[in-house]
RNA sequence: GCGCGCCGGGCAGUCGCGUGGCACCUCGGUGCCUCGAGGAAAGUCCGGACAUCGCAGGGCAGGGUGGUCACGUUGGUGACCCGGGGAAACCCGCGGGAAAGUGCCACAGAAAUACACCGCCGAUGGCCCGCUCGCGGGCACAGGCAAGGGUGAAAAGGUGCGGUAAGAGCGCACCGGCGUCGUGGUGACACGGCGGCCAGGUAAACCCCACCCGAUGCAAGACCGAGCCGAACCGCUUGUAGGCGGCCCGUCGAGGUUCAGGUAGGUCGCACAGAUGGAUGACUGCUCAAGACAGAAUCCGGCUUACAGGUGCGCUACCGCU
RNA sequence: GCCGCCAUCGUCUAGGGGACUAGGACGCUGCCCUCUCACGGCGGAAACCGGGGUUCGAAUCCCCGUGGCGGUA
C-alpha cells in the first residue's frame, strides 16, 4: 500500500529527494546498509525501477552546529552530482553523516567527501543494481552482516521466498560483483 | 584610556542551487534577466502584531511593573536625579511605602525597639559610728545612671567641652539623621538657615499603595480533500445505470450519482530572501592587514550572550614640542 | 520552529535565609572481625552548574548566562 504514494510524491519539482518520514523509516527498517568513519549509506530497491533515484540526506545535531550541518549537506549534495551515475535506478537511499565527516571536510574538502561516498556507493551498488526482484539476493547477504531487517525486506518483494531457502540461488551474483 | 557609529574579505573564471519575470515550448523543460542570510539570523528573557477559543459588568485569587521631567494617541524614547567605582573621560547598579500591621534578625551578648552582667554613683531615703547638735565618716539596703568594659552586621546618634552624686542632647560646638523655612531647579533633588532630639535593619520577607495583565500559540488557524464510515436518490439479466477519450454500433457489466462531516495528503497562512527533508555552495587564480562569532522558518521591536580584525568621529589623562 | 521543566558528593537524593563544618543511601577507601571471601562493625575521602545583585549573612531570594531533559508533526 505504500506504493501509490511514491508515485505521487515522484511527481513533483524536486524529484532524486526523499521527504516523507515514511520513507526514510522504510529505508532504514527494510534497507541495507554499510558504513565507514565518516558515512552510513542505508539503501532500498524500490519496485518501480523506472524512476531516477531518490536520497535523502541526515545529518544530526551531533554533527555540529548549525553552519557546520549546513556546509556538510552541501558538500554532500555536490559530491552526489558527480556520482549520480553510480546510483542505481529505482532505489531510494539516505545518507547519514557522522561526527567525523567534520574533519574530512575540514582536511581534503569536497574531494574528500567525494572519495569517501565513492567509496560507499560502489558498495551498494553491487546489491542494490538488479530492480525487480532484488529482495531475494538481499536477503542473504544481510544475514552474514548482521542487519536486522532483513526478513521483512524480503516479504514485500516476493512473497513467495522463504528467507533461509534463496542462500542456494543467489551468491553466484554477488561474488563477481564485490 | 573612554564613548558613539560603520564594516566584518575583495576581484575574476568554471561548474551548480532557490524565488520572481520574460521568451520558446512536445506541458514538462530550456534560455535570458532579476533578487537571494545576520549584527547578532543565536539564547528564547520580555513586549507587540496576527490567529483560534472564552468573555454582560464588576470583584477575588495569581502574576508583572514602580525616582523625576519632557515629548508621543499608545507601545515607548530621551535627558536628568540617587548609590558604588575611577585621576578623568566615563562605567556599573538600583528605583513607591519600614510612625498601617505582622514576621524575622542565627551565633555571641545582660539586653536585638529592648536591657543592666561586670561596672559608676548612692545627691535623696535607710542602717551604723563619731560628735562641737549641726555636720562629718562609713555600709551599698532602697534607689539613680548607661559613661567605661565586654558581644555583635546592628545596642535609642558620633567626637570634644561643659555639667553632675554618678550620668544622660541635660547644655554648647562641629558632623550625621528628622522636621521646618529659605535659595536654585518645571521636578526628582541639591545647598543653606532655624528648631527640638521621639523614631534600628529587612518589602529581590508577608504585606500596603498605584498602574497593568483572559487562555493558547503559525505544529496558531483557514480552505481543498483520495480512501473509509454515514445519508438520499437511481439501478440490480426486459443485459438497465454506468465504463471503453465525442457520437453510433459493438463490448464489458453490479453497482452508480449526489450531499455532509472529515483522515492521509495538498494549498494558503508565508513576507520586495522565503523553503517545507528545508535554497548562497564547490574548485581555481590573483590580491590584502590572511577572513572571527556564526545560517532566516509567521512577522516586528527591546534585552542578553558570542565575536579575528579593520575603520570614522568626539572626549579624558600623561609626555614631548611651540 | 514553538512551549515547558530541571541542575547539590561517582550515582540517587534531603535541605526553601543563620548550629550547613551541607545530611542520608548505594558505590569507593582504611582498619577490625574471618583461615580467606561475603556479611557485619568502626572510621575516611568526596558535592551546592557559572557570573552578578539583595541581605549583617545566600545551596536557599532576584537577574543574566551555561548545560541537560521533556512535550508538540
Amino acid at each position: 500500500m505504500p506504493a501509490p504514494r511514491i508515485g505521487g510524491a515522484g511527481a513533483r519539482r524536486k524529484r532524486g529527494r526523499l521527504s516523507r518520514s515514511g520513507d526514510f523509516d522504510r529505508v532504514y527498517r527494510q534497507g541495507r546498509s554499510t558504513g565507514a568513519r565518516e558515512f552510513v549509506v542505508h539503501v532500498f530497491p524500490r519496485e518501480a525501477s523506472l524512476d531516477p533515484p531518490r536520497v535523502g540526506l541526515s545529518v544530526s545535531k551531533k554533527v555540529g552546529d548549525a553552519v557546520t550541518r549546513n556546509r556538510i549537506k552541501r558538500v554532500v549534495r555536490e559530491s552526489l552530482q558527480v556520482l549520480e551515475a553510480e546510483l542505481a535506478a529505482g532505489s531510494d537511499l539516505v545518507i547519514t553523516a557522522r561526527v567525523d565527516a567534520v574533519a574530512l571536510d575540514e582536511r581534503e574538502g569536497q574531494a574528500g567527501i567525494e572519495r569517501a561516498l565513492r567509496d560507499l556507493l560502489s558498495r551498494t551498488s553491487a546489491w542494490a543494481g538488479a530492480p525487480l526482484d532484488a529482495a531475494a539476493p538481499d536477503a542473504s547477504a544481510a544475514d552474514t552482516t548482521g542487519a536486522e531487517a532483513a526478513p521483512e525486506s524480503s516479504a514485500t518483494a516476493a512473497g513467495e521466498v522463504d528467507p533461509a531457502d534463496p542462500a542456494a540461488a543467489s551468491p553466484a551474483e554477488d561474488a563477481p560483483d564485490a
